[in-house]
RNA sequence: GGGCCGGUAGCUCAGUUGGUUAGAGCACACCCUUGAUAAGGGUGGGGUCGAAAGUUCGAGUCUUUCUCGGCCCA
């Protein structure tokens, strides 16, 4: 005998995956077969699925987050589409936005180009050359990772439709009515009359006039602050007369003072943190005083005070606020609130009904909204300023102070953050928030958690600034009348903007005459243009609009969108609010959210701690399917961690995946044909076989119970466990004596080929989109049809008929049994009697339950053993005995059994 | 600083409404095999469930505090 005499596995696929050079050519294969044309026309007419892709920024490479969103997102996609449903998938970028603005500058500078002598239209052309580059560059790194999609119609909020598109969803909120013009500060620079971004800004010494001011308490819940003064102090005595609030924070102590020095504040009452007593005593030069009381940041809740100028035109209302930016670095323990001075002023004066005001104009004068001072320049007006507060014996005291204070990189004059004109989608006018809450309830979340984290976002969020002062993004359609100042809201004019722009994009906005833009209906002269965009957030929440409703393959609302769970606050959220407001509810049935990508400590990943890794360099060390098991097999609903042990552990179980897919191939020789499962004959098939199928069965259930609660770690390992457990250390090790040695027209071994067809078929279609590189690899070699792929074909259908519950009892117990007599074979090899198992023959010893169940049964087969015997012993302490004996006799020379005559088999 | 989420073997993950000695696979150690062979099989070691306190007859599971990490906000 020797070995071409038995069947020895035989295939042409390699142990060695090699998947950094088979990939790119698979990628290619795809590409050649238009395979996700394809997939359309296999699924025409079927259920859709649509995953709406959240569009990525088009600027700068591919990160391991954006390699988890995409994979994560092939994954869903091809489960569906094997699944039975039509899963298209429309790849989409982010275009427009700051970002971008600045490379273009950047090159500016490098070539000496001033920014502003360039026509913006010329300007944008760069930016949009910017944007297409990266697109093109995006696209190739999203295929290597093995994502199918629509690569050559993909969607873009650059495109001319979406710019028409955004202006149409932009006059909607419009002629509704949400749409508002409001005031927000910006950081501004008087010189240049512009805005800057925080990235025009440089921080340099500056000396401000500094003041302490008095606030006299008006009302109170506490009665002890009634006529007490609240004491501030700031760096821009110029803001005080934009004044609406106080802050003062809850969990400070506050002390009530009564003070004696011969001035202005003689026995006058007022009130300063605790903490600060000293500094303030200190810059007041305060000697004589007494302290009243102590009291709780809590007490000043519901207090109103009055202006320092109330006695000059300033007769309104000072709240008392609630706010945790109040500290006790510096000043008393109180802050005064310029909403249209201080972000940190304007959100808390916002969410407590306090709107902004413009309170200073372009040159830096103060407005009419400013009694007493209008006209006068805010750089010209601490000194006044300070003049009155004394004036009005309101001034404890003046100074001076050195701190960093932001500047204009252009001109090094000094910058103040300014009211601005700005455009608002109302929360509360039109329902908005309500409309939001109830959109959040009727949407699915994977994991639930999300519902509660965008939930809370929406019930506190303030109105929505759509409008910015930059250039790259879509203009702002509104046109202002110089007589009434109001709004131009006319769906005619914005529909004849919208189509300009179909045919041309929106540059023409800035460059060509208004008129063409008004039609006939208006006289552009009566009009002013406006000149801002709209915020990116406005365009990417509107692809719903522009991709979902206009193409004829997708479907609104989208069945699923898939980000990281910082969109909660991005994509997720303005795409609710915009589709809430004007179609009524949100423009995705479900949300799956992923946790961050950390390095193997769970840290985050930066440049500077050198824990990042690269897709690149995992694509060139392990292949795109190493990647794509590391995303499986991960937890998504919490942070992911990656580095090279972890990828390495993940390569390991992939290797036992491979090999599983190897000894399949090997026993078929590569030949492999479908089978019709509902035509399997079970009643002839081996009971291991049948056992097998059983496993099989529930498996499948498994399998789809976790993809449908979208929990492919669960899924992936229990493949895997399949692969390990039940195959390689179990059935395939079992029938490697069926499928070696016995004849290839036995009965026994042609069930057992018939089986591994099926494992074949149902493994492939499983792994498929997780494994999808490896899968097709193994399609192309069993399949003749070079145009057709793995990802075409459907997943198996187990029958119901392979249930079988008494199978799987009994081999419970057959397994139970088994592992015994592991144990006893193990302790005789370990004694060196036996090596090979099948050196052995064992003796089992059973009580009458099992014995009766299992008598007729021969576990050398089971045990991989030369022999086996089973009695009846019913005075046992244990249920189970297994003694294990060194089989005596001749070695068959085919099938390595031990015999003491002649192999049964082979003689 | 605030809000939300999380911490179970070296790694990736299970762990039902609180109820036996906390599980799986991988990795590791030892052994076997050399007919899945840069493969395959067997056996085994390994966890004070982030820390502390509390509720309870009983806590990985409930409560509080602390700690570490992440996201968002400031």
């Amino acid at each position: 005998m020797s070995k071409e005499d038995i069947n020895l596995p035989k295939t042409a696929f390699s142990m060695k995956a090699n998947l950094p050079s088979k990939e790119p050519d698979l990628v290619e294969h795809w590409d050649k077969i238009d395979l996700y044309n394809k997939l359309r026309k296999s699924t025409k007419g079927k259920e859709k699925f649509v995953l709406h892709d959240g569009p990525p920024y088009a600027n700068g490479n591919i990160h391991m987050g954006t390699a988890l969103n995409k994979i994560l997102k092939d994954i869903i996609i091809k489960f569906h589409q094997m699944d039975g449903k039509d899963s298209v998938y429309v790849p989409g970028w982010d275009c427009h936005g700051l970002p971008i603005e600045w490379k273009i500058e950047e090159q500016y500078k490098k070539n000496k180009k001033n920014k502003n002598e360039v026509p913006i239209v010329e300007f944008r052309k760069e930016c949009r050359e910017f944007a297409n580059k990266w697109i093109k560059i995006h696209k190739n790194q999203f295929k290597r990772l093995g994502v199918v999609g629509d690569w050559k119609n993909y969607y873009s909020t650059m495109s001319f439709d979406a710019e028409a598109q955004i202006v149409r969803e932009l006059g909607k909120f419009l002629k509704e009515g949400s749409l508002y013009k409001g005031y927000k500060p910006v950081l501004w620079s008087t010189v240049e009359k512009t805005a800057l971004s925080d990235a025009e800004v440089e921080y340099m010494d500056h000396t401000s006039d500094t003041i302490y001011t008095s606030f006299l308490i008006k009302k109170s819940n506490l009665n002890e602050l009634n006529n007490c003064e609240i004491i501030i102090w700031t760096t821009t005595p110029w803001t005080i007369p934009a004044n609406k609030a106080l802050a003062y924070n809850k969990n400070l102590r506050y002390l009530i003072i009564n003070l004696e020095d011969n001035n202005d504040f003689k026995n006058r009452k007022i009130v300063i943190a605790k903490d600060l007593l000293n500094s303030v005593l200190k810059d007041c030069k305060i000697d004589n005083y007494k302290i009243l009381k102590e009291i709780s940041g809590r007490d000043f809740s519901g207090t109103i005070c009055k202006h320092p100028f109330y006695s000059v035109g300033y007769d309104y209302d000072i709240p008392m606020l609630e706010a945790r930016f109040v500290t006790v670095e510096q000043g008393t323990g109180f802050v005064h609130c310029a909403p249209s001075h201080g972000p940190d002023d304007f959100n808390l004066c916002i969410n407590n009904g306090i709107k902004a005001l413009e309170t200073v104009d372009d040159d830096g004068r103060y407005t009419k909204n400013i009694p007493i001072f209008e006209g006068t320049h805010i750089f010209k007006a601490n000194s006044i300023v300070i003049e009155k507060l004394k004036d009005l014996k309101n001034l404890l005291t003046h100074g001076k102070l050195n701190h960093s204070y932001p500047h204009s990189w252009r001109s090094k004059a000094p910058l103040v953050h300014r009211a601005t004109q700005q455009w608002f989608i109302s929360m509360e006018s039109h329902g908005l928030r309500k409309k939001a809450l109830k959109a959040i309830d009727e949407t699915e979340f994977y994991p639930s958690k999300g519902k509660e984290r965008i939930k809370a976002m929406i019930e506190t969020r303030p109105d929505w600034c759509v409008s910015r002062q930059r250039v790259w993004g879509v203009p702002l359609p509104i046109f202002i009348s110089k007589k009434t100042r109001e709004v131009l809201i006319d769906e005619q004019v914005f529909e004849n903007i919208a189509q300009i722009y179909e045919k041309e994009g929106s540059d023409c906005w800035f460059s060509d005459d208004p008129q063409r833009f008004l039609g006939k209906k208006y006289k552009a002269e009566e009009y002013e243009k406006l000149s801002d965009i709209v915020e990116v957030w406005f365009d990417s929440g509107s692809t719903h609009s522009f991709v979902l409703e206009k193409r004829e393959d997708l479907k609104w609302p989208a069945s699923m969108y898939l980000e990281g769970s910082d969109q909660h606050r991005g994509w997720f959220h303005s795409s609710l609010l915009e589709s809430c407001g004007t179609r009524g509810r949100a423009p995705y049935d479900s949300i799956l959210s992923h946790g961050f990508v950390v390095d193997g400590k769970g840290h985050k990943m930066s440049k500077s701690l050198g824990n990042a890794i690269a897709p690149e360099d995992i694509l060139k060390k392990y292949g795109a399917d190493i990647l794509r098991v590391w995303v499986a097999a991960s937890n998504y609903a919490e942070d992911l961690r990656i580095d090279y042990s972890i990828l390495e552990q993940h390569a390991e179980a992939y290797r036992k995946i491979r090999n599983t897919f190897r000894y399949l191939l090997g026993n078929l020789n590569d030949n492999f044909s479908e089978t019709e499962f509902e035509k399997v004959d079970l009643n002839n098939l081996p009971e291991l076989e049948q056992y097998v199928l059983h496993k099989m069965f529930i498996l499948n259930k498994i399998f789809h119970k976790n993809f449908k609660s979208y929990t492919f770690h669960n899924l992936y390992k229990e493949l895997l466990n399949f692969c390990t457990v039940d195959l390689s250390a179990f059935y395939f090790d079992i029938r490697k004596d069926t499928l070696y040695c016995d004849s290839k027209d036995s009965e026994k071994r042609k069930n057992c080929i018939k089986v591994l067809k099926i494992i074949l078929e149902s493994l492939l279609s499983w792994f498929a989109p997780i494994l999808s590189f490896t899968t097709e690899e193994i399609f192309k070699l069993i399949n003749k049809d070079e145009k057709d792929s793995i990802h075409l074909k459907k997943f198996v259908r187990i029958p119901k008929k392979w249930e079988n519950n008494f199978l799987n009892d009994r081999w419970s117990k057959l397994i139970k049994i088994r592992d015994i007599a592991n144990i006893s074979i193990e302790n005789k090899r370990a004694e060196k009697v036996i090596g090979s198992s099948l050196e052995a023959i064992i003796k089992i010893k059973l009580k009458k339950d099992l014995y009766e169940i299992t008598k007729n049964f021969d576990f050398s087969e089971l045990c991989i053993t030369s022999g086996a015997e089973i009695s009846l012993n019913d005075n046992m302490d244990d249920e189970i005995n297994v003694e294990t004996f060194k089989a005596e006799g001749e070695k068959c020379k085919v099938c390595w059994k031990i015999k003491k005559g002649k192999c049964e088999r082979h003689g």
